[in-house]
DNA sequence: TCTGGGGTCCTAGGACCC
DNA sequence: TCTGGGGTCCTAGGACCC
C-alpha cells in the first residue's frame, strides 16, 4: 500500500489566528491585508518580528529581524504583541479538526503537522487535500497550504510552493520541475552557512545540487552533506511518529536589563529552573544531564554541562547542579540572558532509591509533587518560593504556556 | 535600550582504557 | 630510542528548524 503525506502549514500563523479571533471579537479590520507584524516588547528587549503578513513581507520584511529594522523598512507598521495562549490554543483545535480526516497526525511545530494516509490514491489525494483546505477555511476563518507527496520532506516542500490559500502536490516524479528550479536554500535544512558554502562551489539551484558530485558534497560536508544531497532528491527515509520521544527540555530568557552580580544571576536561575523542572516531571521524564547557558551584553554565548551520577527530576537537585555550572561558566561579562536545559532523559521508574540520593532530596520529591499538583490544579504562580515573595523578580521564567507544546524538529 | 525562545543533531577534541 | 591505534565517553560549540 503507498503511502500518502499531506503537509499542513497555517499561513502566517500568528497573524491568522489574531485575525480570527479579531473577527470573533467584531472587529473590522484585516490584519492580513495590510502590513503587520507580531513582535515582543522592545522595552524587555524582546523586539523581534515573530510573524509578517504578506503586505508586511513585500516590505522585505523578515521574522527574526530587529522591530527597529522592520520598521524603517515599513514605517507605518502595525506591530501586535504574542498572545501565545491564543496560538496554543488554536493549534490544538486545528490539529483536533484535522485528526477527523486520519487519526495518523504528526505535530511538527506550533503552526505545521503531517497527516498520513494508506487507503488513497494520489488523485483522490489532491481532491482532500483542496476539501481540507477549504473546510479549515470556512470553518476557522484562516487559510493553509497543503503539500502532498509519498513523504515527509516532498510534503513539506510542496507546501512551501506558493503560499497561501494553495494546495500543491510535489510527487517524486515532479521533483525536475518543481523542486529542482528552486534556488538551494528553499530546501529544507540549507540555511544561511551552507548556503553560503554552497554558492561559493557554484550550487545555486537544488537541481545543481542535486547534479553535484556525491562524494564531494560527502567530503566538504560530512553528514549533513549526505543528508541534503538526498532531500535535494526527493528522498527521506524518515518514518512518521504520532508523537517522538522528547530528547531534551529548556528554559531560557532574555533579562529586562544586564545583571552583573552572581546572586541575582541565581535567583533568575531558580525560576528557570522552576519552570523546566515542572515541565519535566509533567512528561514523567528524569534528566541525567543539566546545561546552563550565558549570553553576555556583547552577544557573546556560552554554555557548560554535567552529566550526574543518577536520574532526576527534582527542583532542588537541579537547581544544585545549575548554580555550581553557573559559577564555573561566568567570566563577569554583563549578562543579557540566561537559559537552562535538560537532556539525557529517561522516563521516570516507579521510586526506587539510589544511592547518590540523599534524604533530603528524597524529601523535596515529595514536596515537588505538592508543588506540581497545586500548580496544575491553581495555576502556575499559585505556589511560589519565598524568594521571589517580595521580589522583581518572575517565580517561574519562560516557556509556553504550559500545555501541549509543539515539539520542534530539525530532523523530519 | 537593534538582535527571542523552543528544540534536534552533529563534530571536534580531550580523557581514558586496552 | 621510540611513541601505536582502536574504541568509548564526555563536553563545548555550531548549524539548522519553526
Amino acid at each position: 500500500m503507498v503511502e500518502i503525506i499531506m503537509h499542513v502549514d497555517v499561513n502566517s500563523a500568528f497573524l491568522s489566528w489574531t485575525y480570527a479571533y479579531e473577527k470573533q471579537m467584531g472587529l473590522e479590520r484585516n490584519l492580513l491585508n495590510i502590513p503587520s507584524v507580531i513582535g515582543g516588547s522592545e522595552k524587555n528587549r524582546h523586539g523581534i518580528v515573530l510573524a509578517r503578513s504578506i503586505p508586511a513581507k513585500k516590505h522585505k520584511i523578515q521574522t527574526g529581524m530587529s522591530l527597529m529594522e522592520a520598521r524603517q523598512l515599513c514605517p507605518n507598521l502595525l506591530i501586535l504583541h504574542p498572545n501565545y495562549k491564543l496560538y496554543v490554543k488554536a493549534s490544538k483545535s486545528l490539529r483536533d479538526y484535522l485528526k477527523t480526516y486520519t487519526p495518523d497526525v504528526e505535530v511538527f511545530s506550533i503552526d505545521e503537522c503531517f497527516l498520513r494516509f494508506t487507503d488513497i490514491n494520489r488523485q483522490e489525494a489532491v481532491e482532500l487535500g483542496h476539501k481540507i483546505k477549504d473546510r479549515v477555511k470556512e470553518k476557522f476563518g484562516y487559510t493553509i497550504n497543503v503539500g502532498i507527496s509519498e513523504n515527509k520532506l516532498l510534503a513539506k516542500q510542496a507546501g512551501d510552493l506558493e503560499k497561501p490559500n494553495k494546495c500543491h502536490t510535489m510527487f517524486m516524479d515532479e521533483i525536475k520541475e518543481k523542486l529542482w528550479v528552486l534556488p538551494v536554500e528553499e530546501l529544507f535544512m540549507v540555511g544561511r552557512k551552507t548556503k553560503s558554502k554552497l554558492k561559493s562551489w557554484g550550487i545555486y539551484t537544488i537541481g545543481d545540487l542535486a547534479n553535484t558530485d556525491y562524494k564531494f558534497i560527502l567530503t566538504m560536508l560530512k553528514s549533513h552533506g549526505r543528508l541534503i544531497y538526498n532531500y535535494a532528491w526527493g528522498r527521506d527515509d524518515s518514518t512518521f511518529k504520532e508523537r517522538p520521544p522528547m530528547k531534551s527540555v529548556g528554559n531560557s530568557s532574555t533579562l529586562k536589563f544586564d545583571v552583573r552580580d552572581r546572586e541575582t544571576a541565581h535567583i533568575i536561575l531558580l525560576s528557570l529552573t522552576e519552570m523546566t523542572a515542572w515541565r519535566l516531571r509533567e512528561e514523567k521524564m528524569s534528566c541525567q544531564v543539566v546545561s546552563v547557558s550565558i549570553k553576555d551584553k556583547y552577544f557573546g554565548y556560552k554554555s557548560r554541562q554535567r552529566k550526574l551520577m543518577y536520574f532526576t527530576d527534582c527542583t532542588r537537585d537541579i537547581y544544585i547542579n545549575v548554580c555550581k555550572l553557573f559559577d564555573e561558566l561566568w567570566d563577569e561579562k554583563p549578562i543579557r540572558a540566561l537559559g537552562i536545559s535538560l537532556s539525557n532523559l529517561e522516563f521516570s521508574k516507579s521510586k526506587q532509591i539510589n544511592i547518590f540520593q540523599d534524604e533530603l532530596s528524597l524529601k523535596n520529591e515529595t514536596l515537588d509533587k505538592t508543588v506540581d499538583k497545586i500548580r496544575n490544579k491553581y495555576g502556575a504562580e499559585s505556589i511560589i518560593r519565598g524568594v521571589f515573595a517580595n521580589s522583581p523578580f518572575k517565580p517561574l521564567l519562560g516557556g509556553y504556556p504550559h500545555d501541549e507544546y509543539p515539539d520542534m524538529r530539525s530532523i523530519l
